[in-house]
DNA sequence: GCCTTTCGTTGGAACGTTCCAACAAGTATG
DNA sequence: CATACTTGTTGGAACGTTCCAACGAAAGGC
């Protein structure tokens, strides 16, 4: 067990030439001589050498670290996008520090203030719940980007996300063309997300000319809420029911299938996120995927952007999500209720 | 956007006293005067001072980080394990800094070198596949634990997983204890956590005199390998399927379902792991469990031990699996084949 | 009134890098 | 042959901390 690490000085004094030109020959500077290079290459691959990342962040002042701050680590939902991140991240030469969010928000604020004291370059975040201004304190520290939420307008900080509203409509086209009438949504509950879903729910199903049929259920995201949301929703004897989130939505075809009605065929289900599960074939659940890795790419990339240029104008960007049609939607039954 | 943060001195002008002052006095030191201390955290406070990691982990040459390896982030097992190391690290003030398993092998262990420059006080792997070469040589640089495996024997190298033989052994005995004989196993494929739970089904089987039933059927860790191998699975009519971890199980039950037969009425399925989604009521699946988020408690425990004592003697330590009895398995079906 | 102790404070060296300015030695330019 | 430029190399300052040794002032003991 080596007790204290082999240094640049080492190295050099190895090699027998100086620090300087060990630090230059390393970085691959080409002033220097081919015979002082080899030299330096084996001293130091003979000491096992290792650039002390802390001192060089310290002198150049900048640490190839951005930061990751994840509200939820269980969801899926979140868990593909931060796999987006790091997969872009990682091809530009930086690497992640990661935070998750925990029951306490506060503590998450105080997670960032350590992010930061590690002079990363960069924060995303991964859905938050953190105040405005919060927000805006950070978003003059250090670039910023939230992804899966744009319910915000500050200078210098970007957005990526998916229109939730546009998604929800083509739920409810989906639904509609499949001769689906009475179609209820269960609600998120009160977050950004769950809103624009509901909204666009409501415009689409106006503009089907279904606003007698607009009926929204109070809900959640989990599995849980899904559940116990439906029994309410039944009430309203609903041919198909579009739900927040997949998750809730295995919740929702849970409950139906508890009281002896069949999905798709008394009741169709969609949900909403595209969560790798959805696609195993013991769910086969029909929803709205959004492109989770690319929204963490995209994310990156507008990271990297923006150390470059910290002064450009804020981006919301959104990404198209798509239908995916599996086993849980299907034609309206022909007894219309 | 403020140019360059303010600093230890930046503060102590502000205050009127010197840099040496200031430092003890942020670190809580009784020797400071009251009167000092006020005016320091006042001036603080005012210039929006934050330490800077990277100078004080030079100085002092303790990052207050350690590094996570996650083999897959898309795997709710590991994410659920990350959560745990998380929760336990941070209560001890420390950071961690995450890498996540690619296609490549190799570029897993090009980012343990980058961990490894950032100077990480400890090394936490959930799951991995580096050669045993590359784990020892890990291991005389950085205390190092591993979670989920322990098939290595490497001094001062920790260990936290669950007994694989002997939860395969209680997924054999429940099914056994529902009348079931013909009980087929779904392997992993080629992978030490596997290996040990063909290994529990085999030794079970034979301890219940079931020898003659003994069949394992290669597989895969996936939804569709699950899905695939269960058709020739079925060759075997069996009445029961254990299954090598709950994913596989998902998929295992669509086979199952696909060709009209039902679960559990004409196939019990009990998966292996005890991953959230499997407790949703859709997918209900009957599963041994591990503790997951206590295994990475354990394995953040293990570590901050050998952070303060080096030399301590490897420790492999086994959590308990459990029973969680679902909706998957049921009696065996009368007509014995 | 002198010596010692305590208290609060300070200067400065160190941590391991990077990189600028400087330089010696050789090579080309006038 | 002096000057300028190139090539390869070097010393040393800086980055922002921590912490040791040292110090002056006040206080206590003789």
């Amino acid at each position: 067990m080596a007790r204290s690490r082999p240094t640049l000085h080492d190295v050099a004094t190895l090699a027998g030439v100086s620090k300087s030109l060990v630090s230059l020959a390393l970085a691959g500077s080409p002033k220097v001589s081919d015979a002082s290079r080899a030299r330096i290459k084996d001293a130091a691959a003979e000491l096992g050498y290792r650039p002390n990342a802390a001192a060089r962040s310290l002198k150049v002042r900048r640490s190839q670290t951005i930061g990751v701050l994840i509200l939820d680590l269980h969801n899926p939902v979140f868990a593909e996008i931060l796999d987006g991140v790091q997969t872009e991240v990682r091809q530009h030469g930086f690497s992640t520090m990661l935070i998750s969010g925990s029951s306490d928000p506060a503590l998450e604020q105080a997670e960032i203030e350590t992010l930061l004291r590690f002079q990363i370059e960069g924060l995303i975040l991964i859905a938050h719940r953190l105040p405005e201004t919060v927000l805006r304190a950070v978003a003059t520290e250090v670039p910023t980007v939230v992804v899966t939420r744009d319910d915000f307008d500050i200078p210098h900080m970007d957005s990526v996300s998916n229109n939730d509203v546009e998604g929800a409509r083509m739920a409810v086209d989906h639904l509609v063309s499949l001769g689906h009438r009475r179609i209820v949504h269960l609600n998120g509950g009160d977050n950004p997300v769950s809103h624009a879903r509901a909204d666009g729910y409501r415009r689409a199903m106006t503009d089907h000319g279904l606003s007698e049929f607009i009926q929204i259920v109070p809900g959640g995201l989990t599995d849980a809420a899904g559940f116990s949301a439906t029994s309410e929703a039944l009430h309203y004897r609903p041919t198909a029911l579009f739900v927040a989130n997949d998750v809730a939505a295995m919740g929702a075809i849970a409950a139906i299938e508890n009281v002896n009605l069949r999905v798709p065929e008394d009741i169709s289900v969609i949900g909403y996120d595209g969560i790798r599960i959805g696609g195993m074939r013991r769910v086969n659940l029909t929803t709205i995927a959004q492109p989770l890795a690319e929204l963490g790419r995209r994310a990156a990339q507008h990271m990297l952007r923006r150390i470059d240029n910290r002064d450009a104008p804020a981006q919301h960007e959104h990404l198209p999500a798509s239908l995916v049609i599996r086993g849980t939607t299907g034609p309206a039954p022909v007894t219309s209720a």
